[in-house]
DNA sequence: CATGAATGAGACTTCATTCAT
DNA sequence: TATGAATGAAGTCTCATTCAT
């Protein structure tokens, strides 16, 4: 995957095969096993015969999907990618202000890993090998920030910098998380300090990191 | 960043064997190249004869300095600390305050990194393999957060989130930084941010952070 | 080049069936698409799937009409050997010389290589592989060769030897052919050679070689 | 073996080593094992692990020489190829006349076909997928014809021809042998009709190639 | 019959590690 | 101690063949 990425949508091969539904469903299946492995070991260490027997599917099965295996591994990546924007799409839907749409983004992901360790390592390990994944995540990100500095409610001088600043501060805190470092409302004390950072009043960064998440 | 370096060399077996002077320059040779191989390359990716060759010595000599793979990486490891600390002791020369210790060692970091790509490749690539180089690095960062609190500059909920956040922080701007999104005084920027997070105020951050580094 | 095209269609198992014409028209293509592929390939690296797509049917259809690989291999052996007779037919009409039959067979397929390399190829592969097409050639030769001799035209020593020659001389100058190398009257010119090999004088050889072909 | 071959000559890589002599030997070992395995059976269905099996050393052992399978079946047709060059050179030692020295070359591959079965087929298989190997033959044989040709022995209208008639016929014969399809003096008889061919008259091809062999 | 997903044996290749020299 | 040949386990990928739909 250090390769130039096409773009690969990826998904809609043959939609009018006569076994397509069983198709899709293998596919998905490896997939998720691979998913699976993702979560518990480096990527350089999963072989194809773990992911084919994690999918209870042959050796060779593997290839009727996927050319190599890079591509197996840019699968994984885009699936996760997926569920990121649908997941974050959800918290989106009410709130405006910006400044606490990061914030709630921050928590929920930071909370998400205290919950499920798997999801979490998946995610991380695949920031760190899939480019892809890293701008993708950016997008949403990008857009809270310059909604917030509209507003007045945020303030920074460079938009990089900032989108760095939000996206090291959420995967570290997701890393020390899942590494056992969790502390009380480790979310919120994240939240607030990205929020700190990107100008917001000590005051006023508690005030909203402190918010209820929604349902 | 703290404390006065301590000698990590923990590699004086046999400080008064004849050869030992030669073995010693041996070893250091593949350590290096391995480093040099890092820098280049994803850890999982390098294969011994590799590192051999880069080293100019042969396939087995290796094994007459390592029992394993694993354990020349450890070495890379250990190597890559030394040198931290080394860099590290420097900058903490004259600096008193910790909040401006913390900005110098941040700068110094991302700034060194847009100057030395591999460098920079090979640490962030080591920290996320080698959990011993992330505490090392926790041990003087840890050290400037407390002095900043004591001397009332800095301001933070809990530790473990502050120093999770620079250390984030500064990994991930030097990631940006070798990524090719390198800004004017980047460093600068990181670094008033972080400050910012730590609970300086804008303006107070702003300052520290635009101070000349120490030569 | 002798004998009146021996019916070998020899497949014909179920003529009175329905859909028989079908299924003869599906098998016709799935020879002929592994008969284009021989012509661009080695045989041992001819994969199943290939002469599937090539024929634009699935892959398991294959197995509708052959029991194994080889069997598929084998029937395009047949139908080369099938389109033989019907070529080599037409050339027998109404010459009566074997001398004159020979050199009219040689020339045609040298100047059937030049313009059509599949064919030549696919031959020169086949005849390689597939030892009854090579003695099903030696038929027609053979005939030839006897009614020379008879006839006082042709004089050689061993019937076996003789044969060989002619075959290994035509075979080689269709690869000559095909791989670039042909001349202008190539096929004139090397079936004056084999003539003069088979006792002609030159003089004589040179005139029945130069007799034009057949329409 | 279908690539453009580079020009390997590859036989003095590392000239001054300690463990040079074993090298070469293990190297031999494995040229040698394949060619016994060309001997008997398709080239294309030689499987690595039984060409280091037949050379009795351990899968992986062929990678310390060969970077791939094609460079293995590569150095055999190398091997051969000089194999010949040997042979041919000492049969030319002595004898001055092209149509002579022809025929000496064209018996004594026929003679050691009759004999050496494994031989044969090596250099059969070998000349078909190794395009190299029949170049090399070419040479030699080019060089007789010529001589004849300015002697007065021989004469052909064209050069290219006359060359594949000769090998095409002696291939062609060699394969007739090992097929079991010999006869006595089989040898003679292909001489004298390639002679024949080349415009030598029936009663001196006769003599010609009927001269005793050297020894 | 056609389809094409699934199978699994088997091929090629890599590489950490051992060991005789 | 240095060398580098040998090892063999492990991994990636191919493809003939089967079988449920």
């Amino acid at each position: 995957m250090d390769s130039p990425a096409p773009p690969l949508e990826a998904t809609e091969p043959h939609p009018l095969t006569r076994g397509h539904k069983k198709r899709e469903r293998t596919r998905r299946g490896l997939v998720d096993a691979a998913l699976r492995l993702v979560a518990r070991k480096e990527v350089g260490e999963i072989a194809l015969f773990e992911v084919a027997a994690e999918a209870a599917v042959s050796n060779g099965t593997i290839y009727n999907y996927f050319r190599t295996r890079d591509e197996v591994l840019e699968a994984v990546g885009i699936a996760m990618a997926a569920e990121f924007s649908d997941a974050i799409s959800v918290l989106n839907a009410d709130v405006q202000c910006g400044a606490q749409r990061l914030s709630i983004g921050v928590r929920m992901f930071v909370c998400r890993s205290a919950v499920d360790h798997q999801w979490a390592n998946a995610l991380l390990r695949i920031i760190h090998f899939d480019q892809a994944m890293r701008s993708r995540l950016a997008t949403h990100v990008m857009g809270d920030l310059r909604e917030g500095l509209r507003a007045g409610t945020l303030t920074y001088a460079d938009e990089g910098v900032a989108l760095d600043l939000v996206l090291s501060c959420t995967t570290g805190a997701m890393r020390s998380v899942v590494q056992g470092r969790a502390l009380v409302e480790h979310d919120v004390r994240v939240a607030e300090m990205i929020l700190q950072a990107l100008g917001v009043t000590p005051a006023k960064a508690r005030e909203i990191a402190a918010k209820p998440l929604p349902a």
